[in-house]
RNA sequence: UGGGGAAUGGUGUAAUUGGCAACACAGCAGUUUCUGGUACUGUUAUUCAGGGUUCGAGUCCUUGUUCCCCAACCA
């Protein structure tokens, strides 16, 4: 299913460039990529921007893309967040043409690759505190002072290297780094640290190992075994690219030399994409868990209905280049809701129930109110998907808002007088309502009369209305919950702007309204299922509760627009 | 304080590489409509600043300004 937006001409310097490396024959024409994440939390719209360029890439130059899991840092890793990144990878739409990879399967050719450069006087051990090591890297302008231990001998070195492997050592006082330079403008390269001791059980490696690589020191060479060509990954490995590069070269490595490229991280207003933070929510239980709704995990992000697609979409329209940006949540939402409207169901729910009474309605012969049956469209935009019965009767329920007792100018729904249709049923005119006993002004119903020539929603003399209403049969509606939420996480509830900064972690972006009138219809839905409730937006059945429903996104900003008009 | 990256409407992305600054989102106005939605049409608004080269500069040169990243035994 593809939105209706037409296909933009988004830059994306990366295909660019891949494609002047075939014209160019760099890797002979092969094109290789990799989706290399930390199992360490869940997925969410940022790495979906990673994943389409790194999959998109593969794909569109007939190359393979490998989903590799990054997996150097015991402390925080697990096969929870493994299994779950390959689901929703899955769900995104990409399908995995080789097996899911691990770069603790590398780990011993890692090894012995550090063997290889201590061996050649590239690396040494240095048993000086962390602290100390980070003092001596110096600063930014300022030179760093060489450890005493660089001049190891390489023998010693090599000694030294193979009884840390061998567990003589405890956590944190031997670490191996790259002998590189102290003066290196870029820090990166002032001999970082390749490996550290870390007696910590591995999600896969068990016990095995006490040793670790780091990222730089797995990286680019889990690149080359793989025959990665194109690594691509965001500006703030930039830096790195030098010492990515430095390995690869002081190494005997098989096949082509992959090449490291970075582009700008995709970030969203309304939407905290940091792993720690998202960590923090679910650990201190501001949120239900990976998967609530206000979160921009692809999990949350499912459950409140948002399609896949849509998501391809978007990450395809914003393209790709090197300028940091902020995308606005609006058009991700447009994505959205472009591809909603071909595909959703319309169901009618009354989210602020009104009650309506049609005095002129007949009853049965046994006095009980006539129940009318009608037939109404499942989605106009797309036929195919056939058509329902609503019942219909004498009280019914209108969306509070639907009714005001004195209607300011260009207000076209419900007030007293006035005459408008009742979605596929009738054409009603406001006779009179009460007010509430509580002396509070509260209208608590509505009279009306009906017009009998009027049935399917169509006048037997022609005479139009300026209003079409959702409504529901007081005596077949079920009561449901609907959770609005306003944006992604963080929040900007009508009256109470909260800004975009997230400095507050608790802050609420989900009004529950409990007590809202759905059609019959309703219960029935599939889990998981998106639906447009008429006027009021798309809304999606959670997957746990029979009669909750998420917003998903509203049709543009309903209330508000309403409000303002009114 | 050193190094690297980036600056185009309100937002984001383009511009055949020196040749009419466009596309989308948001906004506004209108047409259609069994929902004030959808669809369609119209419309507002843009090259960080100064200087230079040129018939011509978003693009090249130069000076400046602003923003982002880098000093984990995280990735």
């Amino acid at each position: 299913m593809s939105p209706t937006n037409p296909a933009p001409a988004a830059s994306d310097f990366i295909r660019d460039l891949v494609r002047a490396d075939n014209e160019q024959g760099t890797f002979a024409g092969r094109v290789q990529t990799r989706f290399p994440p930390e199992p360490n939390g869940y997925l969410h719209i940022g790495h979906a921007k990673a994943i389409c360029i790194d999959f998109g890439v593969a794909e569109e130059f007939d190359g393979v893309c490998t989903l590799r899991f990054d997996d150097t840092n015991p402390d925080t890793e697990d096969t929870e967040y493994v299994d779950a990144i390959i689901a929703d990878v899955a769900w995104l739409g990409f399908e995995l043409a080789v097996p899911v990879r691990y770069a603790s399967d590398y780990f011993e050719q890692l090894y012995v690759w550090a063997e290889h450069l201590v061996e050649r006087g590239l690396a040494y051990v240095d048993d000086q505190d962390g602290d100390m090591i980070s003092v001596q890297r110096g600063g930014y302008g300022m030179p760093g002072v060489e450890s005493p231990n660089r001049d190891r001998t390489a023998d010693v070195n090599a000694d030294l290297f193979r009884r840390m492997r061998a567990g003589e050592f405890a956590d944190g006082t031997h670490v191996l780094r790259a002998k590189i330079d102290m003066q290196h403008e870029n820090m990166q390269m002032r001999d970082p640290v390749l490996y550290r001791i870390r007696r910590q059980h591995h999600h896969r490696t068990g016990d095995s190992w006490v040793l670790y690589p780091t990222y730089d020191w797995a990286h680019g060479q889990s690149d080359a075994i793989e025959g990665v060509t194109h690594s691509l990954c965001t500006l703030e490995f930039d830096s790195h690219r030098a010492l990515y590069d430095w390995c690869l070269d002081h190494l005997p490595l098989p096949g082509d030399r992959p090449r490291q490229t970075e582009f700008a991280r995709l970030e969203l207003t309304h939407t905290v994409t940091s792993k720690r933070r998202l960590a923090t929510l679910v650990a201190d239980g501001v949120v239900d868990g990976w998967d609530d709704p206000r979160l921009p995990t692809l999990r949350g992000l499912r459950r409140r209905g948002y399609p896949a697609s849509a998501i391809r979409e978007f990450c395809a329209f914003i393209g790709v280049s090197r300028t940091n940006s902020r995308h606005q949540i609006e058009l991700l939402e447009s994505f959205v809701r472009t591809e909603l409207n071909q595909t959703s169901l319309r169901r009618m729910a009354v989210l602020r129930p009104l009650r309506l009474v049609i005095t002129n309605w007949p009853d049965n012969a046994d006095g009980t109110a006539l129940v009318e049956l009608f037939e109404v469209s499942n989605n106009p935009e797309n036929p195919a998907d056939g058509v329902r019965q609503v019942a219909f009767s004498k009280t019914l329920y209108i969306e509070r808002d639907d009714f005001m007792v004195e209607a300011p100018p260009k207000y076209f729904r419900l007030t007293p007088g006035s005459e408008v249709r009742l979605r596929g049923a009738y054409f009603v005119r406001c006779t009179g309502f009460t007010l509430g006993d509580d002396g509070s002004g509260d209208v608590v119903e509505v009279q009306c009369t009906y017009d009998p020539d009027s049935r399917g929603g169509t006048a037997a003399d022609g005479r139009k209305v300026k209003s079409t209403m959702h409504w529901v049969s007081a005596d077949h509606a079920l009561d449901a919950t609907v959770a609005l939420y306003y944006r992604l996480f963080t929040a900007e509830v009508p009256g109470e702007a909260t800004g975009e900064a997230f400095d507050d972690l608790n802050s609420e972006s989900r009004e529950l309204l409990s007590g809202c009138k759905v059609e019959p219809a309703l219960g029935a839905t599939e889990a998981g299922q998106v639906v447009q409730f008429e006027r009021l937006g798309y809304f999606a059945h959670d997957p746990r509760q029979p009669l909750l429903f998420h917003r998903t996104v509203g049709l543009r900003d309903e209330w508000a627009n309403i409000q303002k008009r009114a």
